[in-house]
DNA sequence: CTCCCGATAT
DNA sequence: ATATCAGGAG
């Protein structure tokens, strides 16, 4: 039944808040274009390591018009750490080159306009517009949301999409935002993916899939 | 579906 | 050695 499944949900979510009251996003950015770097610079790669490189890169690349005159190969060496660097740095350069032309500069605050960017997916514009502007159109799904999700057993499906609609029924809309930070802490500290530490899971009892104590 | 990819934990 | 990390594009 859906109902008892919003009831399960939101018991969930209530224990994940008393675990990570300080739950939030990680990046370290001080304008929507410095989230919007740090995000497409996230993907695939843990947040620890993003962290790493965008002080030194904030500080080389000061504007939008700095990112957007780049120089390639300059700027792949510069994130050259994160991995995935060569899409990377062709999407940053890209979108910087896009928000100047096309939105004066401007970080836009809709889904639909923010995914239009190149380098920008539906996971990294919700991340922007949520952080951001503290707008949700709908349900960060990353790969921590996914696979706990799923462990959860709010969801079946596999395809990043599906499994966002199926969260929107059951997470109430004002936690949207939240439910993702606190999915992705749960899934760093306890749920990790490679060793899964049931024996110390406040949502044991909840879980389909935990290993009971 | 495949490719992109370095750092880290196990 | 290998799986995993706030994915997106062709």
């Amino acid at each position: 039944m859906i109902k008892d499944k919003k009831r399960r949900t939101a018991r969930i979510v209530a224990l994940l808040k008393k675990e990570y009251p300080d739950s939030g996003c990680s990046l370290k950015f001080k304008s929507a274009h410095q989230l919007l770097v740090s995000t497409i610079l996230s993907a695939q790669t843990t947040d620890e390591a993003v962290n790493k490189v965008t002080p030194g890169l904030f500080k080389k690349y000061k504007s939008i018009e700095d990112f957007a005159a780049a120089d390639i190969s300059e700027l792949e060496k510069d994130i050259a750490t994160v991995g995935l660097f060569r899409n990377k740095a062709k999407g940053i350069k890209l979108t910087s080159v896009e928000l100047l032309h096309r939105y004066g500069g401007v970080v836009p605050d809709s889904l639909d306009e923010i995914i239009t960017l190149p380098g920008v997916g539906r996971k990294t514009g919700s991340v922007v517009l949520g952080t951001w502007f503290g707008k949700a159109e709908g349900i960060v799904v990353d790969t921590h949301v996914k696979r706990i999700s799923r462990l959860l057993g709010l969801t079946e499906h596999t395809d990043a999409d599906k499994i966002e609609q199926d969260l929107m029924k059951l997470v109430v809309k004002t936690d949207w935002i939240i439910f993702t930070h606190l999915i992705i802490d749960h899934g760093r500290a306890v749920c990790i993916a490679r060793r899964p530490r049931c024996d110390s899971c406040v949502l044991n009892r909840l879980c389909p899939s935990a290993e009971r104590i």
